[in-house]
RNA sequence: GCGCGGUUAGCUCAGUUGGUAGAGCGCGUCAUUGACGUUGACGAUGUCGGGGGUUCGAAUCCCUCACCGCGCACCA
C-alpha cells in the first residue's frame, strides 16, 4: 500500500498533477479515446460551454455549471461515447468595455477623446491576459474540454464567420436598417438592446399642465418644448367637438404656439384626462403614434441627455436639472393645474451603470424576429429542443411569442465590427468595401449577436471537419437567467443556419446565492469566490456540494459548511481504501464469492443501474446524494463494519471472498463517483494494484438485466 | 398589470408515475487508542402555508385564498 494513505487525503497536492495528466493524455480530444472504450458504443455526444467572460475571475455561478457540464462528459465518456466539450472564451463587448472603462476611471482617463484603435489595444491586452486566467480557473474546476478545439469569439475565423451571417440575413431581408426608437445610455454612449436595460418602479410626481383647452399629464415636463400635437381616443365623447386635424394655438413653455389634434386608438381614454401631448424622439409609443400619421419628429434631447437649442432658454441643461425649473416655470405661467407626487411609473435605467435610458431615434441594425422566432416555436413545437425543468420552456415561448425587433449596433469599439457600408443614403452590407465613396459602419455588433451563433461556430460550421459529427450538440447547459437572454437567439441562429436546433436538450442551472438564499454582489460584499473554498476544502469537495440537492432551475444556497462536510467524504473514501488496502494485500481478486458477499455485490448493481437511470434522466443531483449514501452509510458504515468481523474469525473461504469483494465494490464505487469528484477517485485509482490506465477513460461499470429492473421494489 | 417559481424539521433543501414524511448542517445522549475524531451508534423536533375537491389513500392531482421570491411591461 501507498504510504500516501498514512496520511489524510491533500487535496493541494493532487489536483495539479492529476489535471496535468489527464491533459497530456490527450483523452479530452475524443478522436483520442482508447478503442476499446469507444468500442462499445461510438457515438459523438456534445457539450458546448457557455464562454465565460474574458474579463474577470470566474465566480461561484460558472463553478456550478462547469460541474455540471463536466459530469455529463465524463460520464458519457465512460459510457463509450465520444465525448466532446468544447471551450471558449467571450470578448462580452459592451460587457467587458465597462469593465475597462471603470479601470480608465480609476486611472483618471476616459475613453472618449482616446483614438478608437488605440483604446481597442488597450481592452484586447487586457482580454486577453484575462483570458488565460479564466482558462487556468476553468481547469482548476477540472474540466474535461478539448483545449485543443477551444475558440475566443474574436478569433479571425470567427469574427469572418458572424460577418458573413450578417450580410447573408441582410440578403435575406431579415436584417434592415431603421431609424427606430432606441434605448440610449447617455453615460456609455450607446444604444442598448431591450435585455440590457433593467425596469424599476420610481415614485415621480405626475403633472398636469393647460395645453390650450386641454388638460395634459406627464412625468416628463423636460421634453415638452417640441409638443406641438394632442392626441385623445376617436370615440371619446368628451372631446368630440375636436377634429382629426384641427389646429388652435396657446400659450406653452417658451412662448405662443401652435397645436394639432390628433385622434388614435392607443389612448387610453381613462387614464387622466384622456388626452396627451406627445414627444416622438423620446418616447417609443409616441414615435409609433406619429409615423401612423405621419407627424414631425425632433429631438429635444441630445446624446449627452442636455436640452438643445429648441428648449431656449434652457439650452445646455441636464435635463434632471432642467425638470423643476421648467415645472416652476409652468406654473408661474398659471398653467400648472395639479401634482400628483406619489405617482409611480416605470423608469428604464442601464443595466452597468442604471443611467436612466433615454429613448432616441437613431439608425440602427435590426433583425426583424418574427420570422426566425416563428420557426424557434415550430422546431420547440416539434419536440426539437427539450428543457429542463420542463416549465423553463413556457418563459422561453413567451419571449418568442411576443419578441420585438432586435437592435443589434452597439456604438462601442470592443466588439465585431459590423460590414455595413455606407454612401449617402445608400446602404450596403458586403464583407468588402463596396468601392470608392463607401465609408464603413463604424459601429460594432451586440455580443449576442455572436454568441448566438456560438453552438454552429464551435462545432465548425459551415464546413468544418467537425460539423457533420458534432452539430447538431447534445446539450445546452446554462444558466436560468439565459433562458430568454441567450437560448432563443441560439435556437434562431441553429435552425436559420445549420437547419437543425442546436441542441436537443436545454438545462437551465438555478443562481448561486449565499447562505441565506440572496443574491450575491459586490455592493452587498457577500460574493464567495470559488477559488477560496476549493484552495481550503478542495475542487471535489466543491463539485460535489454544489450538485447535491440542486435541483435544475431551482436556486442554490451557497454554505461553507456543505462544502466543510464534504471535504470530510473526500477524506472518507480515502480512509476506506486505507482499510481495504490493508486488509486485502493478499487478496485473489478471482476467489469464489460467499452468497452473503454476492448479495453484497448485487446490492451494488442495483444503485448504479438506479444512477445510471437518473443520469440518463439529468437527475444529477440524484444520482449524486445515492453514491453518498451508498459510500458512507453502506459501504463504510456496515460492509467494512461486518468486514472486521469476517477478517477476525476463522473461516478462510469468506475471508477471501470478502477480500475479493471489497475490491471489486471500491473500485466500481469510484468509478461511479469519479465524474462527480474526479480528483480523489483517480487519484486512488493509480494506486490500486490492479487498475491500468486512467478512471477517466475507465467504461462505466455494466450491470445485469435484473439489477437494471429497478421498478419492482422487493 | 402580465408571467414564472416557491411555501415540507431550528437553518438550507430533497421527496422521479399519489401508497402511513427524508438528507445535510445544527441540537441531545452515549461510545471509541478503532480505516477515518475530518469518527461511530442512538435520539428529539414536522396539523408538508390556509381552505375546499377528486380518490380506498394526497406533500404529490384539481380549484381557491394568502404570503415570499424572480422575471417582463411603450399607461402619457
Amino acid at each position: 500500500m501507498d504510504d500516501k494513505f498514512l496520511k489524510p487525503y491533500d487535496p493541494a497536492s493532487t489536483e495539479t498533477r492529476i489535471y496535468e495528466m489527464w491533459e497530456e493524455s490527450g483523452f479530452f480530444n475524443p478522436d483520442n479515446l482508447p478503442e476499446e472504450l469507444t468500442a462499445q458504443n461510438g457515438k459523438p455526444f456534445t457539450i458546448v460551454m457557455p464562454p465565460p467572460n474574458a474579463n474577470g475571475n470566474l465566480h461561484v455561478g460558472h463553478a456550478l455549471g462547469m460541474t455540471m457540464e463536466d459530469i455529463m462528459t465524463r460520464v458519457k465518456r465512460m459510457q463509450g461515447y465520444r465525448a466532446l466539450w468544447l471551450p471558449g472564451a467571450d470578448h462580452a463587448g459592451f460587457e467587458t468595455q465597462v469593465v475597462y472603462e471603470k479601470k480608465l476611471e480609476k486611472e483618471g482617463r476616459s475613453r472618449f477623446g482616446m483614438d478608437p484603435q488605440e483604446l481597442y489595444k488597450e481592452i484586447l491586452a487586457f482580454t486577453l491576459e484575462n483570458k488565460a486566467n479564466m482558462e487556468n480557473q476553468v481547469r482548476s474546476l477540472g474540466a474535461s474540454c478539448d483545449w485543443t478545439r477551444e475558440k475566443f469569439t474574436l478569433d479571425p475565423d470567427v469574427v469572418a464567420e458572424v460577418q458573413r451571417t450578417f450580410v447573408r440575413m441582410f440578403e435575406d431581408g431579415l436584417i434592415y436598417r431603421g431609424k427606430r426608437t432606441v434605448n440610449w445610455c447617455s453615460k456609455h454612449q450607446t444604444s442598448l438592446s431591450d435585455v440590457e436595460t433593467e425596469s424599476v418602479e420610481e415614485t415621480t410626481p405626475f403633472y398636469t399642465f393647460k395645453y390650450g383647452p386641454f388638460d395634459i399629464g406627464t412625468v416628463r415636463p423636460e421634453t415638452k418644448f417640441g409638443d406641438k400635437y394632442v392626441v385623445m381616443h376617436p370615440d371619446d365623447a368628451r372631446y368630440a367637438e375636436y377634429k382629426h386635424g384641427d389646429t388652435f394655438d396657446l400659450e406653452w413653455i417658451n412662448g405662443p404656439i401652435t397645436a394639432t389634434v390628433i385622434k388614435d386608438e392607443s389612448v387610453d381614454p381613462a387614464f387622466g384626462t384622456g388626452v396627451m401631448t406627445i414627444t416622438p424622439w423620446h418616447s417609443q409609443v409616441d414615435f409609433e403614434i406619429a409615423k401612423r400619421h405621419n407627424l414631425d419628429i425632433e429631438q429635444i434631447i441630445d446624446w449627452r441627455g442636455k436640452l438643445l437649442p429648441i428648449a431656449g432658454e434652457f439650452e445646455g441643461v441636464k435635463i434632471i436639472e432642467a425638470r423643476p425649473k421648467i415645472v416652476e416655470k409652468l406654473a408661474a405661467k398659471g398653467l400648472l393645474v395639479s401634482t400628483d407626487a406619489a405617482y409611480k411609473n416605470i423608469v428604464k435605467r442601464c443595466y452597468k451603470c442604471s443611467t436612466i435610458i433615454e429613448p432616441q431615434v437613431k439608425d440602427q441594425w435590426f433583425v426583424k424576429m418574427a420570422p426566425l422566432a416563428q420557426s424557434a416555436l415550430e422546431s420547440v413545437n416539434a419536440g426539437e429542443t427539450r428543457f429542463i425543468p420542463e416549465h423553463e420552456e413556457k418563459v422561453f415561448r413567451y419571449w418568442m411569442e411576443n419578441a420585438l425587433d432586435w437592435n443589434i449596433s452597439r456604438q462601442i469599439v470592443w466588439g465585431i465590427p459590423i460590414p455595413a457600408w455606407f454612401k449617402g443614403e445608400e446602404v450596403m452590407a458586403s464583407l468588402e468595401s463596396p468601392g470608392e465613396g463607401w465609408e464603413m459602419d463604424t459601429d460594432t455588433f451586440d455580443t449576442w449577436f455572436s454568441s448566438g451563433q456560438w453552438p454552429l461556430i464551435m462545432s465548425g460550421y459551415p464546413d468544418g471537419k467537425d460539423y457533420a459529427q458534432y452539430y447538431s450538440t447534445d446539450v445546452m447547459e446554462t444558466g436560468r437567467d439565459l433562458v430568454f437572454k441567450w437560448i432563443p437567439r441560439m435556437v434562431i441562429f441553429g435552425l436559420y443556419l445549420g437547419k437543425k436546433s442546436p441542441f436537443h436538450t436545454v438545462y437551465l442551472h438555478g443562481m448561486v446565492n449565499d447562505a441565506q438564499g440572496k443574491k450575491m454582489s459586490k455592493s452587498k460584499g457577500n460574493v464567495i469566490n470559488p477559488l477560496d473554498l476549493t484552495a481550503k476544502y478542495g475542487t471535489d469537495a466543491l463539485r460535489i456540494s454544489l450538485v447535491i440537492g440542486n435541483t435544475p432551475g431551482t436556486d442554490l444556497a451557497m454554505r461553507e459548511d456543505k462544502v466543510k462536510g464534504y471535504k470530510n467524504f473526500a477524506n472518507k473514501i480515502w480512509n476506506i481504501t486505507r482499510f481495504i488496502l490493508e486488509n486485502t494485500q493478499d487478496a485473489d481478486l478471482e476467489a469464489a464469492r460467499t452468497s452473503d458477499d454476492q448479495s453484497m455485490r448485487d446490492e451494488l448493481d442495483t444503485v448504479i443501474a438506479d444512477i445510471t437511470k437518473d443520469m440518463d434522466e439529468y437527475r444529477i443531483y440524484m444520482a449524486a446524494e445515492k453514491i453518498y449514501h451508498y459510500v458512507w452509510d453502506r459501504l463504510a458504515s456496515e460492509i467494512l463494519e461486518d468486514s472486521k468481523k469476517v477478517f477476525a474469525a476463522e473461516d478462510e473461504e469468506a475471508k477471501a471472498s470478502r477480500k475479493a469483494l471489497l475490491r471489486s465494490l471500491l473500485r466500481d464505487a469510484l468509478t461511479i463517483l469519479h465524474p462527480f469528484m474526479p480528483f480523489v477517485t483517480e487519484e486512488i485509482w493509480q494506486s490500486l494494484p490492479e487498475t491500468r490506465g486512467m478512471l477517466m477513460v475507465s467504461p462505466w461499470p455494466q450491470v445485469s438485466a435484473a439489477a437494471t429492473d429497478t421498478t419492482h421494489a422487493p
